[in-house]
DNA sequence: CCTTTACATTGATGGTTGTCAATGTACAAA
DNA sequence: TTTGTACATTGACAACCATCAATGTAAAGG
């Protein structure tokens, strides 16, 4: 049975999955998913979309517009780069496309950064 | 008494502190200083070099180059990054420069990423 | 002193990314 | 069908970043 570290892809979605950072030394590829998912978080005007969409059940794009101060394809383009990094997940209904976070991905990444024993 | 939110900088290093994404909506400063930090996690090479870093009490600079392959002075750039996002600390013994992990730095920086209440 | 070793800094280069104007698409109301 | 609205896509530009060769610095051994 294969092992499974710290990231997987499933349906051309990366999703952080196991082990901590001291827990086993990264592979290439495990470090180059990881990484574009702290990319998608090292972005001011995303973690400020992030804090807003978490604060709410749902949330429309056009509620992002007015408080974040960006364009609207600037907004377009961000919630793009948080949905393919499996942080936000989104759904259209009418006119409106709808927001929310996935708490399960964020715990997940969260848990990358745990470190297991303290060294003396 | 000032509120304490998200991020402080303390020293002239970044410091993750308190809130999650969820609580309260992020600052601008606050955003700016967490994605400073996701920054220093955005890349792969720092992501295994950390990795590395943490599997040890401490490791000298003269072991990251073998596993990363990595030229000496992009070594040196990886490192001076991740300390200036307050994820490791470097002393300087005789000629080697010995680096270990800041737990407590990890730990906030993830704290930053919980989700307090999921929404139905 | 001189040489060697471990690391930092500088400068240059190619690649990536945030931003927005312009344009396209899909849906709803009149 | 025509108009208006919410969002996506494209294309372009500027700013940023990872990388390394060359060079600088500092410490230890001779």
């Amino acid at each position: 049975m294969p092992r499974t570290n710290a990231l997987d892809v499933i349906d051309d979605t990366v999703v952080a999955c196991c082990s901590p950072l001291s827990e086993s030394t990264l592979s290439d590829a495990e470090a180059r998913d990881a990484a574009s998912i702290f990319g998608a978080l090292a972005d001011p005007v995303r973690l400020r979309m992030l804090s807003l969409i978490a604060a709410e059940p749902e949330v429309c794009s056009c509620a992002l517009e007015g408080p974040l101060e960006k364009s609207q394809p600037t907004i377009s383009h961000h919630t793009r780069v948080l949905a393919e990094a499996g942080l936000i997940e989104g759904e259209k209904r009418g006119r409106w496309m709808w927001w929310h976070v996935v708490p399960s991905q964020l715990n997940q990444v969260a848990r990358i950064l745990t470190v297991t024993s303290p060294h003396p």
